[in-house]
DNA sequence: CAGAATGATTGGAG
DNA sequence: CTCCAATCATTCTG
């Protein structure tokens, strides 16, 4: 109960400079010439660092916020390629309801955004609750807030039109390739270049964010190019290791190898790099002799390093990482040089344990102690594969096979009709007489919901009419608490301020308590009676009355549809009839993002 | 023109 | 979600 007091008594403090403000502005609209006023707030802008000098200039204190008042918010969503591929695939005329609504909602989240953040400054201003950076960050978050709450709205126009319908997929790939397929220039290749070899071939997602800011490339792409980047350099370095293993396992005459080098099939490069590597010589930059000795006696080099280092040498030669990143410019072992690590681990102990046993016979009986006297099918196709290209059986069975993964068979896929060869589809989307616009083919009705109606845009807003109320709002019942939920304050009573009903947001933040029982108490000279402030829904345990509930509710974006739904941003995507505008709607006065500015409502304030 | 280079997509795996 | 392997489609190059 102590505590209760204590609370209690800050409250009171608070109500009655409240009221003594509350007086002064009754009987004196000149807000700065009262006393208390200015002491009060005097203090306050002291406190959380701001010039004294601006404390009764609203304006002055709202340039400080200016960047963050003004700055827009880019409707970064939508690209000319988006526009383009809308147009070609359902019309013109949708692609400017499209932009309508796309429009529209930017202006209704421009304007709500702005309306939030002058609430804030206001209330600041009147009562400053935090210093500079806070205001600032909070004013970010209101923006970041809307920002999102447009991509909301965006995603659900896109659905609305049936951008991402499946029959477009195909659609917007050969699209997107028509339009995207450009080159990367040389300066932003360089940098990505450089930063495979000598920082990371693995950049994490800040990185890649970084990337992106630099080269002005999207964070996909840039994934998209390590990811080839990657793929590509292994298969270098996979291409290196047969050909090395290759001519380890003598399968290849060396003639022949400095053949293909002479005609070109091969680089000098490479051979010299094989060379180096199969035999383990040092990395110099003076090597020209060395291949014509390897080349003169080649079997009497193998087996002085067979003999001398227990074939350990026949596992890789030791490349220095210049030497290296010249052939596969490696700095990180990636999963597939792990695995062929591995294998190699394998083969050496394999090696060792056959040199043990001198009888082959031996080997055999530890196969078969290993894996049981009768081999599993799988086993014996894979021992019976690898006996053709060996003569060496044991070892190989014993290796580790590397894991072959599933791989989707393109007849199959086919069969089944799932559109894999995208050449077919485009010629038999070109052989059709439709109408194609700069060179993209045009779309397919086929999937689509059989109608009888003539224009493609007929068919995709019957679809959308049928389809759309059931696909996408289906959350809309999940939604419908965040609706329920409205964060307006309900100020039953606070006795004598009805004065700053303008003034929403107070400067500090206190525990609930239970807030059906009236608390009373008699302090000084006040007698007041409050309920506090209540939050429904909004949590159990806090009362909150200060702007940090904002960041509680920047995970309520799934209001977007909602909001889209209220404020008619998709009528113009739709016709007047369809099910979509039956969808509920909720109040005006119970959305509001943050109990922020006018939302909260002071209206049942009593004296 | 053939083949290499390259940006992007797909579908499976983790 | 990221990554990989395979693949496609386009563009570059000899």
């Amino acid at each position: 109960m102590d505590s209760l007091k204590e609370k209690s008594l800050v409250l009171s403090e608070i109500h009655s400079k409240f009221t003594k403000l509350a007086s002064k502005f009754q009987n004196n609209s000149d807000l700065i010439s009262t006393d208390f006023h200015t002491s009060f707030r005097q203090k306050l802008f002291v406190d959380y660092g701001y010039d004294l000098s601006i404390y009764d200039e609203e304006t002055s204190f709202f340039k400080l916020f200016e960047s963050q008042l003004d700055n827009e918010i880019p409707v970064e969503t939508i690209h000319q390629d988006e526009l383009l591929k809308i147009e070609i695939c359902f019309g013109e005329s949708v692609k400017t309801k499209y932009l309508d609504a796309v429009n529209s909602a930017h202006k209704f989240c421009l304007q709500k955004c702005r309306e939030q953040k002058k609430a804030l400054l206001r209330d600041i201003f009147m009562l400053p609750s935090g210093n500079k950076e806070y205001v600032i960050k909070t004013l970010n978050q209101i923006h970041s807030y809307f920002a999102d709450m447009l991509s909301q709205m965006i995603e659900q126009f896109r659905v609305t039109i049936g951008f991402y319908n499946a029959n477009t997929v195909s659609m917007n790939h050969s699209i997107s390739t028509c339009i995207n397929q450009s080159r990367f220039t040389d300066e932003i290749k360089q940098i990505l270049e450089d930063y495979f070899c000598e920082i990371s071939d693995r950049p994490n997602h800040c990185e890649k964010l970084e990337l992106s800011k630099t080269t002005g490339l999207s964070i996909k792409q840039i994934e998209t190019w390590f990811n080839n980047r990657r793929n590509r350099a292994e298969k270098d370095n996979e291409k290196l290791e047969r050909l090395t293993t290759e001519f380890l396992d003598k399968k290849v005459d060396w003639e022949d190898k400095f053949t293909a080098v002479r005609s070109g099939k091969i680089t000098a490069k490479d051979m010299r790099t094989i060379i180096i590597q199969a035999f383990d010589l040092p990395c110099t930059d003076l090597i020209e002799e060395e291949p014509l000795a390897v080349s003169e006696d080649i079997e009497a080099i193998k087996s002085n390093e067979s003999s001398s280092s227990k074939k350990s040498t026949k596992t890789r030669g030791r490349l220095t990482k210049e030497a290296r990143k010249k052939v596969a410019p490696y700095n990180k072992s990636s999963p597939m040089t792990t695995k062929i690590a591995m294998m190699r681990t394998n083969e050496v102990k394999n090696d060792i344990l056959q040199e043990d046993s001198k009888d082959p016979i031996s080997t055999t009986q530890y196969s078969t102690q290993l894996y049981g006297n009768e081999l599993s099918t799988g086993f014996d196709i894979f021992q019976q594969a690898t006996t053709d290209v060996s003569d060496n059986s044991v070892t190989k069975t014993k290796m580790t096979p590397l894991k072959i993964r599933h791989r989707p068979n393109k007849d199959l896929a086919r069969a089944i009709s799932q559109p894999y060869n995208r050449t077919q589809q485009n010629k038999q989307i070109s052989n059709e007489n439709e109408p194609v616009i700069s060179g993209v083919p045009s779309i397919q009705y086929t999937s689509l919901p059989s109608s009888s109606t003539s224009s493609f845009e007929e068919d995709i807003f019957d679809y959308i009419s049928t389809y759309a109320p059931t696909t996408s709002f289906s959350n809309l019942s999940d939604i419908s608490d965040f609706s329920q939920s409205s964060d307006i304050v309900d100020f039953d009573q606070f006795n004598d301020i009805s004065t700053l009903n303008n003034y929403s947001t107070l400067p500090f933040v206190f525990e609930q308590y239970d807030s059906s029982s009236m608390l009373t108490q008699s302090l000084n000279d006040h007698d007041f009676t409050f309920n506090a402030v209540t939050i429904p829904n909004l949590s159990d345990t806090s009362i909150y009355v200060s702007t940090d509930t904002l960041q509680d509710h920047v995970s309520e974006q799934a209001s977007a549809v909602d909001m889209a739904n209220q404020y008619n941003l998709f009528d113009s995507l739709l016709d007047n009839d369809t099910n979509i505008t039956q969808q509920t709607y909720f109040d005006d006065s119970n959305f509001t993002v943050g109990p922020i500015g006018e939302n909260i409502d002071f209206n049942d304030i009593e004296p």
